[in-house]
DNA sequence: TTTATGTATTCAAAAACTTGAGTACAAATT
DNA sequence: AATTTGTACTCAAGTTTTTGAATACATAAA
């Protein structure tokens, strides 16, 4: 399981609070390659803190539970280098556009039209707000440290991976529509089986 | 849970055992967008059948289990339906390699160069392997049904995924080349900024 | 002033997935 | 003759992930 070599990498550049890190899941630089729920960080942050790999420091808030920062310890510390020296597996690709496509032929063809044209606009959403977290890549004028560079890469990573999915809708709406057109004889099923 | 899905999708383009779908999955189309293990699909199945979505015809095998050959019930084909309606979510990234990046400061720049050479030798092989599955789309000299325009769209995706990935490591390679040669402060930054 | 949103953590059941087997034989290879 | 590879399915423990809460207050918006 790589969560949790995830928060030590986290831990690693600064000390955070599991609410901290969720957030920076959801919105920050870490949707672009991790997803995890709130509950899995902090569980899992939890067993990090028994096992002796991070540490936390309570910070009693007024009327409520304690705010933990946790710490990377020195095994984390380790145990993190580690894993860095392991070969990695590409992300596990589960995409249900996918099934859609093996049996589109079941539903009118609006229907895959009005999806790829759905996850055209989410994908181009969420390019926009990946460019908007490159400006503070692009806006140092002065020679980034390595640290930075490695960021700037995953993130490049992200950006391309949405440009691609945008680019790949614009394309296949134009095939279908391509299609649709040289469709002079009827037959097939699907769509708009016109007038009765 | 969307693997039910893929089950009920195989199924209805045509009858299959278990056996076969799992090999589709890892070396066919399925290998483009889904991956599930096999026990995870005899699992499905099994479970599928119990509840009505699917039935098995038994093939008995001489001297061995019988080979149970799956197909779509009109009950499934109507879950199926009713699922291909709904909005899709786009597969769930968790990439390691992301998380080098997070705390690639920690280990010698080797180590990532090294990394990501790795992953786009990776990345190129499944790359020229989906170019072999788009063969039979592309040598197709008669209009196709729409049935295969989405298959060939859903290999367009995996295609176009694959390269990008490819692309993306030739490029940062570069990028870390160049930071290693501008590292040396006395030399001249070399402006070019790689990515447009 | 009421309501919604944001901060911050915890609990727990259910579903899904991984890991690592075992069974049994055919066909191809060495 | 012995080994490897391929076909074909089953079992089960263990881990991870999802789903759906509950608690408790602060601050901003309506």
């Amino acid at each position: 399981m790589a969560l949790k070599h995830t928060l030590l990498a986290y831990l690693a550049r600064a000390s955070l609070s599991g609410y901290e890190i969720a957030k920076e899941f959801e919105e920050g630089f870490g949707s672009c390659f991790w997803r995890a729920s709130q509950q899995q960080i902090y569980a899992e942050l939890a067993k990090l803190e028994q096992q002796g790999d991070i540490s936390y420091e309570a910070i009693p808030q007024p009327g409520r539970l304690d705010k933990k920062i946790y710490s990377l310890s020195e095994q984390g510390r380790q145990q993190l280098i580690a894993w860095l020296g392991q070969p990695t597996e590409p992300t596990v690709i589960r995409e249900d556009l996918g099934v859609l496509g093996l049996a589109g032929h079941l539903v009118p063809k609006e229907v895959m039209v009005r999806e790829i044209e759905r996850r055209q606009q989410l994908h181009s959403q969420v390019l926009l707000h990946m460019r908007k977290l490159e400006t503070s890549f692009t806006n140092q004028e002065s020679q980034p440290e390595l640290k930075d560079v490695y960021m700037h890469l995953i993130l490049r990573r992200a950006i391309r991976y949405q440009a691609d999915w945008v680019a790949w809708c614009e394309e296949s709406l134009q095939t279908i529509a391509d299609f649709s057109t040289s469709d002079s004889r009827s037959s097939h099923n699907s769509g708009s089986s016109t007038h009765p």
